[in-house]
DNA sequence: TGAATGATTTACT
DNA sequence: GTAAATCATTCAA
């Protein structure tokens, strides 16, 4: 079955270039917020404006799946050039979508927490499981993966280009931060502000809601 | 070869 | 508020 043809409201927008990527992990975190992000597919396209987003730095970073440098099957993408995809799988159940950030040999990346849907609503709805409210689409990092359509088929797919990429959106958004989400373990690292997101989006994710 | 655990979500009390 | 679902990865032996 063919990928259709790209919507009108992001045909018009400007892929974001790898030197995007190419920069410090948080810089790239924070700057993520009102980008969107996109992914076409068989079944269509579907896009939202990212509104919450985490940074992971490895090697020194406790909370890091690259942590002490570690080269596994399952974080190689981290170590790879700036703008691909790390997914993997957690719990489970769900799957998590990365960016990876900073200079080949750096593994970092940025963690998507949340998006607000701008393309492709019913997919997502359908994906979803058809939940009661609107926010349950995509108000958390396992969510938006299944919301868009993203798995272990997209491990390292280079977001430069389609069918995963993202575009330039509007950056006139205020910006909160706090400790990450899930990382009380990481020690003194856990209490890094290092998760960034809009405290007027309703779709920014439950878990530690408060901080700001 | 086996056991522990986790960058979560959901349902239930 | 607590707990169950569910498994790849990781680490110990």
């Amino acid at each position: 079955m063919p990928i259709p043809p790209i919507p009108q409201l992001l045909s018009d927008k400007r892929i974001l270039p790898r030197s995007f990527y190419r920069r410090p992990v948080t810089t790239v975190a924070r700057a993520c917020l009102g980008q969107i992000l996109v992914h076409a597919t068989h079944r269509g396209w579907v896009a939202g404006i990212i509104v919450e987003t985490e940074a992971y730095a490895g090697p020194r970073d406790r909370a890091a799946h690259s942590y002490g440098g570690r080269r596994t099957a399952r974080n190689e993408a981290m170590f790879g050039p700036a703008g691909h995809a790390y997914v993997f799988f957690l719990y489970g159940m769900h799957y998590l979508f990365n960016l990876v950030t900073g200079a080949v040999g750096q593994p970092q990346a940025v963690l998507v927490r949340a998006l607000e849907p701008c393309c492709g609503e019913a997919l997502m709805h359908e994906r979803r499981g058809h939940p009661r409210r609107r926010v349950e689409l995509t108000s958390g990092p396992g969510k938006l993966c299944q919301a868009l359509g993203i798995g272990p088929a997209e491990y390292g797919l280079d977001l430069c280009k389609p069918p995963l990429f993202l575009v330039e959106g509007c950056s006139a958004r205020t910006v909160a931060c706090s400790p990450r989400i899930g990382v009380g373990y990481a020690g003194e690292w856990a209490s890094k502000s290092w998760r960034f997101f809009d405290p007027n989006s309703p779709f920014v994710s439950g878990a530690g809601r408060a901080h700001g």
